[in-house]
DNA sequence: CGATTGGTTCTGATTTAACCGAACTAATCG
DNA sequence: CGATTAGTTCGGTTAAATCAGAACCAATCG
């Protein structure tokens, strides 16, 4: 039983590592602690336990730590009358990444009409030959789609800083 | 004036190149070649075309062809009495990274539910010491949202299925 | 003080992807 | 047939990322 919830929580570790690996475009490693902390909850873990359970070095360790840390993405505390540091995935992390998937479709927004008004511009420019190049309505339906995406993130975002606020 | 276009067609190119670069994880040279083929419309672009204006190697640019049409993100037709093939999109590129997004999100919506009933397990285990290691309302949260940009861009694939049939 | 713990920093080694050049092929033209 | 066009294939180079090992440092313990 406990050992089946270990052998669990390394699949998972695994599995959540490579996404964050690639979702977040982080090296494999950086992945497996940020996986590691987030499975590993409230009392974090020690430099020395994610160097044995995730089979690194200590400098690769180490040099991801400093880096997540200085990220902001993860955070430390200690205990009394013991040097090691606890890390535990930063509470804003979430926040965080999904700020950046808000910038991605903003951005994502912004490239789309940039391509609309060109293809706009080349279409009046050579309607004389009676064909359009472009279609354009791929672009308007998609653009509602980023929308709908925005603003179910938005929503998101809202329900996770009311319940840090209370 | 075609002048500005033609610059601006180059800015878009690079801005779309990163884009897809990034988004698709895909090499350089072959993000820029969809994204001239998506700006350069129905007309299609040659193997020389790609070559010059990419400032690419010909060897580089048979790889990718070759790679994205078997990868079926583009088409060519031919013109009579002309050896040279012209390069398009293809039709589904676009329902293809869709489709991409979906699966993404579904496999993301399976790993929330079973670090969730990983999460769930060990709470349960350890509620004797008073304190419970994980809070389990982010992934509620974030399944909410996973649905809705799901339902977004099902709507949104339904819209382009609609378009090719008509 | 000397030893241990907890961690950092620096210097490669390894891996991998991406790209290019050059030699090559295959079809068409004159 | 020889030359040109259109493109492919192969081998090698370069660049970047990731990781490990070893030496190092700084704090604490006995």
């Amino acid at each position: 039983m406990d050992q089946s919830l270990a052998s669990t929580k390394n699949e998972l570790i695994e599995k959540l590592g490579v996404l964050i690996e690639s979702k977040e475009q982080m090296a494999s490693v950086a992945a497996r602690i940020l996986a590691y902390l987030i499975l590993n909850g409230k009392k974090g873990a020690t430099f020395e336990q994610l160097v044995t359970d995730l089979c690194a070095s200590k400098s690769t360790i180490s040099t991801h730590l400093t880096h997540l840390h200085s990220a902001k993405r993860i955070n430390y505390h200690t205990k009394l009358g013991d040097r090691k540091k606890y890390y535990v995935i930063s509470p804003d992390s979430i926040i965080q990444s999904i700020d950046e998937m808000i910038e991605g479709w903003n951005h994502q927004k912004r490239i789309h009409i940039e391509i609309m008004a060109y293809k706009d511009a080349c279409n009046c420019n050579r309607n004389n030959d009676g064909v359009s190049d472009f279609d354009l309505e791929f672009h308007k339906d998609y653009l509602v789609f980023i929308e709908e995406a925005s603003t179910a993130i938005l929503k998101l975002k809202e329900k996770l800083n009311a319940r840090i606020k209370s």
